[in-house]
DNA sequence: GCTTTAAAAAGTAAGCT
DNA sequence: AGCTTACTTTGAAAAGC
């Protein structure tokens, strides 16, 4: 009856709202991380998909968007750190965490732990090192995986160790505190990968 | 066979001592008892002879933890009995004690290479994510244990009720990354 | 979900000398 | 650069918010 339509007219108002609200909330996460618009689009799907299964019961939106933010970071190989999306998101780096665990297998992303080759391209544009020194670096972490040295270790901080060896190598040497800063790792970090990293690939660090 | 030794880390079990306690009283009489009602429920005892914690509760229902093995839960717990009467305090005589959850350590003595295990077990039965811990978290249904595993290729087995869940548990894990060549 | 207990694994972090 | 302490993860029970 005329009820029943003006509830669905009011849950209908309700869901759209949600849904702009969560819209508007992964485009300023997504503009305050830098993120193209491909990975805005993709963090939307997921979004969207999650709405679809009802996984937001009993979570908050914004919880789910900026899990949903993380994980099409990572579908899109351009990964962000949880810590980055804690920064942006209001949400603590645990909730987002949980969140994504929880989407990722209701969703079936079936996604790889993120591969310190994807964290190559931002780090060494941030520290302004061209692609030579890209292409360096990946081809040390390809060695470094080959000899099982990335195993259990953080992604950023094994990146961030190849990145250190490739720039001095290349001769356009970073220090370990310009390196780690753009990580987001601390210099003890860098130092002991780059150390397992030079002694196990015999690489000659000549400082 | 002897390879296939695990080592019990942490036992937890409950069980009831009594219908209730004054818990105030226990903390008086008790050296070191903590007992803070707002922040925790329960009053902390902790004992040193086989070493262990207790979860002392109002309602006379107790959390043994800490201990080393199955026998000195049941040591320490009898200990905390007598020590109880001790201040005039009447416990149940044959407490009924359960073994909530078996903490235990092992080695596959074999570096692993987490990535291809995660991919062998199948992503959505595993999770790795090295960003935020070293170990790839893998839960067996049976025995019921939960395996975190190591690129050292040692085990941490936790979730089960008795030891053979614990060695069973490390056995499957075993087996399992032997029919996949990854050992 | 949180609070509290204990313990291992390995990586990372922070504080102090 | 070390050393120490501490936090990340897993599991379970207890009583109450």
């Amino acid at each position: 009856r005329l009820r029943k339509w003006q509830r669905r007219i009011r849950v209908s108002n309700a869901t759209e709202r949600n849904l702009a609200f969560a819209l508007s909330e992964l485009d300023r996460m997504a503009s305050a991380l830098g993120l193209p618009r491909t990975v805005r689009e993709t963090a939307a799907v997921v979004y969207r998909k999650a709405v679809d299964k009802n996984l937001i019961r009993g979570r908050s939106i914004e919880g789910v968007a900026a899990a949903a933010l993380y994980a099409a970071c990572r579908q899109c190989s351009v990964p962000r750190t949880l810590d980055e999306i804690e920064e942006v998101s209001r949400v603590s780096r645990k909730e987002i965490g949980r969140t994504y665990r929880f989407i990722s297998r209701e969703l079936a992303l079936k996604l790889m732990p993120t591969s310190p080759i994807d964290y190559v391209p931002r780090f060494c544009s941030g520290l302004n090192l061209k692609g030579e020194v890209q292409s360096k670096s990946v081809e040390i972490l390809r060695q470094a995986s080959e000899k099982e040295l990335t195993s259990g270790r953080g992604p950023t901080g094994v990146a961030a160790a190849a990145i250190y060896i490739a720039s001095i190598l290349c001769g356009e040497r970073r220090t370990q505190r310009e390196v780690a800063d753009v990580a987001g790792v601390t210099e003890v970090t860098i130092r002991n990968r780059y150390k397992e990293l030079a002694e196990e690939l015999d690489i000659e660090i000549i400082l | 066979m002897s390879e296939s030794s695990i080592k019990i880390e942490n036992v937890v079990a409950s069980t009831k001592l009594a219908e209730e306690f004054d818990l105030t009283v226990i903390e008086s009489q008790f050296e070191g008892a903590e007992y803070n009602k707002q922040k925790f429920p329960g009053l902390v005892y902790r004992v040193s002879d086989p070493k262990a914690a207790f979860l002392v509760f109002t309602s006379g229902k107790v959390v043994c933890t800490g201990a080393k093995n199955v026998a000195d839960v049941h040591t320490v717990i009898g200990n905390m009995a007598r020590k109880l009467n001790s201040i005039g305090i009447k416990t149940i005589e044959n407490p009924q004690i359960t073994v909530q959850n078996i903490v235990a350590s092992a080695d596959l003595h074999t570096i692993l290479n987490l990535n291809a295990i995660a991919i062998g077990l199948g992503l959505e039965n595993i999770e790795y994510e090295p960003e935020q811990f070293p170990g790839l978290v893998y839960r067996i249904d049976e025995p019921k244990v939960v395996v975190l595993i190591f690129s050292s290729g040692k085990l941490v087995v936790t979730g089960g009720k008795s030891p053979e869940d614990c060695e069973r548990g490390v056995e499957v894990v075993r087996q399992q990354l032997d029919n996949m060549g990854l050992l």
